[in-house]
DNA sequence: TTGTAGGCGTTATCAG
DNA sequence: CTGATAACGCCTACAA
């Protein structure tokens, strides 16, 4: 609406050249203090900033990243998001959003996108670097044309993908060890007198899925436990999710049920326990209930939830990092070591008298 | 990292002028087909997509669209940017994200940043319209600089507020009735038979707190049952600040106990209700309670959440749709008339047999 | 320390 | 229908 004022006016108002003005523009030394200061004055005087089209010209970056992640509204990708938008901006980046969910749900959001469109339309953005979290990549099987866009964004722009590295894929990763979570929690419930531990939610073929469930087997195996195949109930991420699982799970074992159950995470281990208590079954005293991944306010349900805190914040935090050195060129890959947490409340078990 | 191909490349490797590439780009009707057929080929071929910064040049448009919401780890926000950002991409508009909750914590995000910073932060990036949900605005008292904040930047960009129209603030709204909600609920609540009614979290000093407690008190007069000040506790808006709100509420009346509430939300809900059991108090049998607002989930909770399902993805929708005909210049507000639904489960005690 | 001038990739205007 | 050419606002040699 309003035109902006220029460069060069601001030039013409200081009585001086358009490059004096850049110079303080860029702080520049070569400038002396008393026009520097008079520039100054003017340029705050007009409220003048710089266009970033111009600019953009030149030195062909926006300081914009773009996030691709499958779905803001999940309390993980949420929480990682804050952390990744509020270091980005201390960098002076600002981060541009795609929700790729779009793409799994063609019947609530009508936008028929696949994660590789999204890609192109990153691209088109001029974004500085491309920031993945979840999604495709997560896929125990990842389609190798999937990967091979991967690779092609890359070549354009840095891209920084959240998750376990990938054979023939050339982006930076940023990735954590998944496991140790759900062997703190096997161990746990062992301590407890566990025997017959169960494991619900989590979409099958998901790397995360995977390879918790394999760690949950591996570790009760340390502990010469069966792993009952019919304990394994897979499904998805959110609370309905967990209510199914834990319903089926309820059924395929009405002989003999666990007397534990790890849920995949929060919501999935609320959804259980909506299942659980639909049926006359109390958590923890009938089964105890563990969570893998915490997320907000689970010491506000009831039963309060006993989780795993990953410390996400922290994951999001390095991401950025990893991100913004490759945009300035480094290409050092950051390795995060963070121990996750095991948080005990009452879901349990363990604080019953 | 790659160079990319520019318009005087494809001109050159098509044989015609840079002026009817740009044509084909714009798909301008007066170039002949033969032409076309070769020109978008090539484009094709090499993959080429037209500058963002020359473009922004000469049309001083980005196509990108800023958001400033508090917290996005907000259910309620979370499920409006969704739809946001569904639509402005069917739109062909990216959206830009900022969070300004740094602001309000700022020892756990350390960006001391006002809204005000992010007005221009984000006027630098040359956003072509910016979408303001929550904050400051819906202050009950707007602090009179913001509104001239607001106004400053709706002379360089169109913004759409959603929230209630504030006097002195040029920028356009998307209002929607606040009171309608808590009106059902109290209706509901009489009709099973309460009398003593309080209202607990929101905090005070804003708006839809204001209203819904004003709403709450009016419709209360109505029916001429008396409104307690004990039995109003504001606080905030998470399970938190229900928790204490709650528990406050319990020690300040510990001679007569209402027997319903109304929570400003879901998750407020959630944590007064956890309050009261701590109390060895139930929901619903010993207080209904029922939210003003319904997050995703509620359905899975113990009990499970009466609530007001508000159509807040309408609201989104409502809201880009404002703002992008602002951007393409038509200034005519679009009203919004959704009817709040009162979605009745376990908490407000009605299906208790 | 300062100024001049060329170029960045498009679009729009104006001739042909 | 097509092609020159002038902007657009900034940065960066290069010159002074």
């Amino acid at each position: 609406m309003k035109s902006k004022i220029t460069i060069t006016e601001i030039a013409d108002k200081c009585g001086v050249s358009v490059s004096t003005v850049s110079r303080v523009l860029n702080n520049s030394p070569s400038v002396s203090p008393k026009k520097r200061a008079l520039i100054q004055q003017i340029i705050d005087e007009y409220n003048y900033t710089p266009s970033v089209f111009a600019r953009g010209m030149v030195n062909h970056k926006t300081k914009n990243i773009g996030v691709i992640l499958p779905d803001i509204t999940n309390p993980y990708f949420a929480s990682l998001f804050l952390q990744i938008e509020s270091f980005a901006l201390k960098n002076m980046y600002a981060t541009i959003l795609f929700n790729t969910m779009f793409a799994r749900n063609p019947d609530k959001y009508d936008t028929p996108l696949s994660e590789e469109d999204y890609f192109k339309i990153i691209l088109e953005k001029q974004v500085d670097g491309v920031l993945i979290l979840g999604g495709q990549i997560d896929k125990d099987d990842v389609p190798e044309n999937f990967i091979h866009a991967l690779n092609q964004l890359h070549k354009s722009v840095p891209v920084v993908i959240v998750g376990s590295r990938i054979d023939g894929c050339e982006c930076l990763f940023v990735e954590r060890n998944s496991r140790q979570g759900v062997t703190s929690i096997v161990n746990h419930f062992i301590a407890l007198g566990h025997e017959r531990i169960g494991f619900v939610g989590g979409e099958p073929g998901i790397r995360i899925t995977s390879s918790r469930i394999e760690a949950f087997k591996q570790t009760m195996k340390a502990y010469h436990h069966d792993v009952n195949d019919s304990y394994i109930v897979t499904s998805d991420y959110y609370a309905p999710d967990g209510y199914s699982a834990m319903n089926q799970l309820l059924d395929q074992n009405s002989g003999k049920l666990p007397t534990a159950i790890i849920a995949i995470n929060d919501m999935v281990a609320l959804g259980a326990i909506r299942a659980m208590k639909d049926r006359g079954l109390d958590c923890p005293s009938d089964i105890a209930i563990a969570s893998c991944d915490q997320f907000p306010h689970s010491d506000y349900s009831i039963p309060r939830l006993t989780s795993m805190d990953l410390h996400n914040e922290y994951l999001g935090r390095m991401a950025v990092m990893q991100l913004i050195s490759a945009i300035n060129g480094s290409e050092e890959a950051i390795s995060i070591n963070h121990m996750p947490e095991l948080i005990i409340r009452e879901s349990c078990g363990a604080t019953r008298r």
